[in-house]
DNA sequence: CTGTTAGCGCGTTCAG
DNA sequence: CTGAACGCGCTAACAG
């Protein structure tokens, strides 16, 4: 507790009267130590408030205990509890997460990437900007795991755990259709990225099912933000005849959506039904009111973790897994009942 | 691009018929370099896909560019909106950032200081889970830089950067007592933590100010949680009189206590104002509607982030810094309108 | 049971 | 302008 900079193993070594090879063993409970050296070690220990220094020890090893999480903004509450899944599955385990938020510039991804190879993580958990593989061959040109996360990447041989973006848009547009819309706005994300086209085409499989063709397609496209479901709503808005649905792919969109809706004092349900993949966490609201299709954001997390934790510990078989959790369909008043027959 | 473990800067040297020096000082430009073995040394450091071991010179400069955060949970919308405005800075100044979640437990928190003082971070950024100073002393000891994040550490000497959570409450409770109410239950967080205590003091000086003595105070205390806020705004409605107000000491207990409120039937505003600390983020509610004292988190994690690298740099004055962020009161519907009249 | 030696990968002397 | 040598702090291997 005295000295300001830090002790190395040589003070303690030096005060205790041993070499350094046995406070080593000692601090590692690696060979024999006979109970009066240990005891003189700790004391010596704890006299000069040592800390071993991990860096040293990894510089060795090989092995930081460190993981990198790569995704694209920490502030939509879909990924935090993704990040609060990583985090304590990591944590379980002895390992630390170094967090990097890209807002889905490929720019970010690749600097971020390149920074953390240099310092020598264990293992990467990506969420990719792009569907294009070299970003996680550049990780595992470098001997290191990855894993990604949400989005599937066509061409690389990689392990990923994501939700069923596919079934939960059909299954979602298909309570649309169920109730009797026939006029369904699809309010989509980038294209490109593999979650947005999955959606859509889930919306484009649930539209075909009951024989309505190409012509009956009303799909936006753009960025997973809130200004652009302001603006696709809107423009949605405008189509004649107007849809009387709108399927948002995530939650951002969403609540865009809703802004513009309530700005064009069109009411939710009785106006216009609203269904939308990504639930708000329970916490964050009193009175959930959407209709969502809820992906299970932290068991996500948890289970990339575990994967490539697994993968680190060169356990998980040869073949790369494709782990695809479900996504849950939560019928809430948003989407309203029954459309009673009318015009279209 | 070729090896599957990583290439040293001696292989690098080795193929372009140099000395590792040689390679370390075009990979840093410093010291002379000729155009023709430059050229020479780029192709081999590509031709390997070599990537500098930033733990080998993070040993020898003793600055690995990592700082810690360690805070209660990511998970809470307010932290979630903090640990952006961290990264960002961080990111910036070519930091990374660890993340760390405490919920609140010493243990845990005492567990991830130790993690990061080995890992050698540069600095941390600590919420402290108590008011006490030793966590924070731990940290000054091993000679690392430290800056509290939104609780005051009354017995150590430390930079901090806060919200003014009585300025806050103050006004909150002030608002209440201007729109008539005279019996408002004040859920507050737990004892020994600023923020909460701060808080609390903020409710009994507006009472006090207006002549309410102590018999007024109805102050239930408790975790900064839902579950807790639900508990306490029960309790809040057997008292008898039952109060006319609400002032919640963060979101989480507002949102508890709105459920509270809707299961046992009870309106807001109509029947019950309510206003609390902390703003849901603009992008997640569609029609904001708490009135609520709304803290800066963005910047305050921006600002202890410049605070702590200003510190490395060995910039910042010799005084600890007390910064103290404004919080701002935004009027929305549940606090209601002036009250009429009537029993209390 | 314990000390000595060597090396993880890098950058910085100091010679040449 | 370039190379050789040393050491950051730690631990595995080898002696003793």
């Amino acid at each position: 507790m005295l000295r300001q900079s830090q002790a190395t193993i040589r003070d303690v070594a030096r005060l205790a009267g041993v070499a350094p090879a046995t406070v080593s063993r000692v601090l590692n409970r690696s060979g024999y130590v006979s109970e009066r050296t240990r005891a003189r070690v700790e004391e010596a220990i704890a006299q000069l408030g040592y800390v071993p220094n991990r860096l040293a020890s990894s510089l060795r090893f090989k092995r930081t205990g460190t993981i990198g999480l790569v995704l694209s903004d920490v502030t939509n509450p879909f990924w935090t509890t993704v990040a609060r899944g990583v985090e304590d599955a990591a944590s379980d385990h002895g390992f630390n997460v170094i967090l990097c938020n890209t807002d889905e510039s490929e720019q970010e991804q690749e600097r971020y990437i390149t920074v953390l190879l240099q310092k020598q993580v264990d293992g990467i958990l990506l969420v990719p900007v792009r569907s294009a593989p070299k970003p996680v061959e550049q990780i595992q040109n470098q001997g290191v795991a990855v894993v990604v996360l949400d989005r599937r990447v066509p061409n690389a041989r990689v392990d990923v755990v994501r939700c069923d973006s596919f079934g939960g848009a059909y299954r979602l547009v298909r309570l649309l259709l169920t109730l009797g819309h026939r006029r369904i706005a699809a309010l989509g994300g980038p294209e490109g990225v593999s979650t947005a086209d999955d959606r859509v085409a889930g919306y484009r499989q649930a539209l075909a099912e009951v024989g309505l063709d190409r012509s009956a397609e009303l799909i936006f496209r753009g960025p997973f933000t809130q200004a652009c479901g302001y603006e696709m709503a809107q423009r949605a808005l405008t189509l004649e005849p107007r849809p009387t649905a709108i399927f948002a792919a995530n939650n951002f969109i969403a609540i865009g959506a809703l802004k513009a809706l309530r700005d064009a004092g069109v009411r939710v349900p009785e106006d216009m039904a609203v269904v939308t993949f990504d639930d708000l966490p329970e916490g964050l609201v009193v009175e959930p009111f959407l209709t969502a299709a809820a992906q299970p954001a932290y068991e996500m997390g948890q289970q990339a973790t575990e994967l490539l934790l697994a993968r680190l510990a060169g356990r998980g078989g040869p073949k790369p897994q494709d782990i695809v959790l479900p996504t849950e369909v939560i019928v809430r008043r948003s989407s309203g009942t029954a459309l009673a027959r009318s015009g279209a």
